[in-house]
DNA sequence: GGAATCATATTGTCCGACAATCAGACAGGC
DNA sequence: GCCTGTCTGATTGTCGGACAATATGATTCC
């Protein structure tokens, strides 16, 4: 009959009102926030609370500090900080690989088919020099992997959907593991990546979306492929290696 | 020439390590976490360092409180908490409806043609109820564009793909307000999406996923058409409303 | 068994303090 | 002129202690 009369301890409202000046733009990316004395004068709380409050912030990516920096600026989530956040909470729900497949299955057409109306000369650019890359050096099975993933992540800055770049994130993160046992294990992968790689960015050149999402397709099909050559349970669950993160 | 030395502060070890203790399930759902001040006697750091600890864990969604309860308990991040993240990030990232629809556009029929293959009974009856309750109430626009998303919400949990339902909860979310204004001002949108749904369920039903896919990219392909008539510029930012989340 | 009562533990918030270090000014040497 | 060293002040990270409000759990009573 009555909802409960919320209640939000300090370091909340503080926390929602300064994540609300930023998402309203009223404070801008780069802009330094002030010190933790004047938000905590300003705010009539002590500094632990205002402390608290900003630690929720610094978690969500809005803002952040400059490398070896003291104080906190605004800043917009970085992919990788969204990512994370995704495929921690993927990891939870004992996502398996084939889940992730299938979604990538399900997007990376739509991303290479945007990418190849879309596209401008510095994103083909790039994305032509990251698979020249990976057709280059067979030697590293990290660095493969990486570049397998940048490929995508090219694809997806190429689309100019800021949706696709930050989807691609956590998607590609959980799938670098198994990827890296499927080059490992699966002899002719390098070469069926090099060529779906080449094709569509022969296709993202000449503009042609229908076979740019045709081979993507078939790229992230071969994906399935390579697990179950490799012997990788489709079932597998991801799971986040628990970066430490720290030193 | 030389890496970093990398610096972490206290509460920033003791947030990673918690962090990894839940990812790495020895700290299980449900569970509850020890007290603060026995934290702060455990990692010989004071109650405060504990507590800008807990704020992150508790921004990212890895521990959380029972409705009106006092200690903290480790959970998953719910759909919400991680839909919120990364629509607050698109909402920075400027992007527009355009690019939003775009990645609907792109992910859903994937996740119809899933749900075709691997519906429940259970996830079958709640889709025809959600479609139902579309068509049957003609009146609240609010209510309606509430439905519409159930109903996208329905068809990824019955895809049975976890990726999927985390994905649909941030674009939905960005996609409701302009849904919302297409549902005042285009007269037909609410049959044509009745229809849609319709045949989408039927679909799902049948387990047809070619044509559950079809109808659903045509579903998603008369949003676009809806943004047109009902006069929304396709380059429209989408904006995060700033909730107050507090009273 | 269930309801009211009470003691205890725990959280939210505050205050004050101090060391480490970052930022900027300033001077000196090549 | 530019780099280096030094100094000063401001700011953050961390600590210890304190107290009110209230959730938790045990206890008693019907």
């Amino acid at each position: 009959m009555f909802d409960p009369l919320g209640y939000a301890p300090a370091y909340l409202r503080v926390s929602e009102l300064i994540r609300g000046r930023i998402l309203r733009r009223e404070l801008t990316e780069g802009a330094a926030l002030p010190t933790e004395t004047e938000l905590a004068r300003q705010f009539e709380v002590n500094r632990s609370t205002v402390r608290e409050a900003l630690r929720k912030l610094e978690s969500s990516g809005l803002v952040g500090r400059r490398r070896g920096g003291k104080r906190l600026y605004v800043t917009r989530p970085t992919r990788e900080a969204v990512g994370g956040g995704l495929s921690q909470a993927l990891a939870l729900h004992r996502t398996r690989v084939v889940d992730v497949w299938e979604a990538l299955q399900s997007v990376q057409p739509g991303i290479a088919a945007a990418a190849a109306l879309r596209r401008s000369d510095a994103a083909l650019a790039r994305l032509e020099r990251v698979a020249r890359r990976f057709a280059g050096r067979h030697a590293d099975r990290a660095q493969a992997v990486a570049d397998v993933a940048e490929f995508f992540d090219a694809l997806g800055e190429a689309s100019g959907n800021p949706v696709f770049v930050l989807l691609n994130e956590p998607l590609l993160g959980l799938l670098k593991p198994s990827l890296a046992i499927i080059i490992d294990r699966v002899p002719q992968a390098r070469s069926r990546i090099e060529a779906a790689q080449a094709e569509v960015v022969a296709a993202v050149r000449a503009r042609d979306a229908a076979t740019a999402s045709e081979w993507m397709a078939r790229h992230v099909r071969d994906f399935r492929r390579g697990y179950e050559v490799a012997g990788i349970a489709l079932s597998t669950e991801v799971g986040e290696t628990p970066d430490a993160a720290l030193s």
